[in-house]
DNA sequence: GTAATTCCTTAACCTGACTTTAGGTCAAGA
DNA sequence: TCTTGACCTAAAGTCAGGTTAAGGAATTAC
């Protein structure tokens, strides 16, 4: 019923990581995974595309993007089957820029509560203005605060 | 220089929020304020409105959507200027929404290091996985994980 | 009173992360 | 062998959250 004899098919991954197949088409094209062709030219996927898949997936709850996950999954082996100790790094890698999300979610957190009753939303100079705490944007937002221009 | 009459210009608002005159645009078009017009058709604007565009910015950094937003800013009153226990009350339920988000994340990043390096993340019984802790999602990532259809 | 700003609307465009569609090919089972 | 399900590509569509463009009207500054 499945598996062809050297490799793993896209619907055989599919159905392993929960993923659509459309989305792993799509993963393939940004670079995520890479995947080798048969003679019929379908994809034949390695086993540990499978961890790969599933580090995406999981990198992607902790709000990175494509082009994030893709530098943290370059750093892996191309020539090998990645070993515990390279995902470690990795996890390790994550773990830090987690741990400064969740700082930077938590100093806005403290600043809240004073800040949404009291005159200063009105300010620049607020906390919660400082461009060092912008640093938690990841895309939404109006663009020109993150240097582009105002209208004319 | 500036300041008409009666109520302020999309310019003033633009110029105290940091918005771009289009966002602002964009966000009464969204229901996030409802400025009226003078004779001229030109939109005329409240200075609590400052207060309800700064809170939008704010809450887009702790990665609130438009329609969440709107959500809350309902919750004020149409027919009088919000007082300061008005914005507390929607302070204290973002703290409230904010607070379970870093715990989602907390508890992600606590799995984190024994899930990437071990085998269970080929599974969908790994704690990572769990449909729980994918609330944590916001719109990016594989649609159909959150509730259509895969491929055919 | 006229030029320079500012503002108006509508519509098109942009990025990220995918999905859907259309038209065909490959492969595995009866 | 034949049929059906799985797979292929390329292009277009979708949604959020805006920005940009085009063409015109209202204000403000001098």
């Amino acid at each position: 019923m499945q598996q062809p004899k050297y490799g793993l098919s896209i619907g055989y991954l599919a159905r392993r990581t929960g993923l659509a197949v459309s989305a792993i088409r799509y993963y393939e094209q940004q670079g995520l995974v890479k995947p080798e062709r048969n003679a019929g030219g379908q994809r034949r996927f390695m086993r540990s595309d499978i961890r790969r898949l599933s580090f995406v997936l999981i990198a992607q709850q902790f709000g990175f993007s494509i082009s994030q996950i893709r530098e943290e999954l370059d750093r892996l082996p191309d020539n090998r089957t990645p070993t515990k100790e390279d995902w470690n790094r990795i996890s390790r890698r994550f773990r830090e820029a987690l741990d400064a999300r969740i700082e930077t979610l938590e100093r806005l957190r403290d600043n809240l509560d004073g800040c949404i009753g009291c005159g200063c939303l009105s300010l620049q100079s607020c906390a919660l203005y400082n461009p060092a705490d912008r640093a938690a944007q990841k895309g939404a937002g109006p663009r020109y605060l993150l240097g582009d221009r105002p209208e004319t």
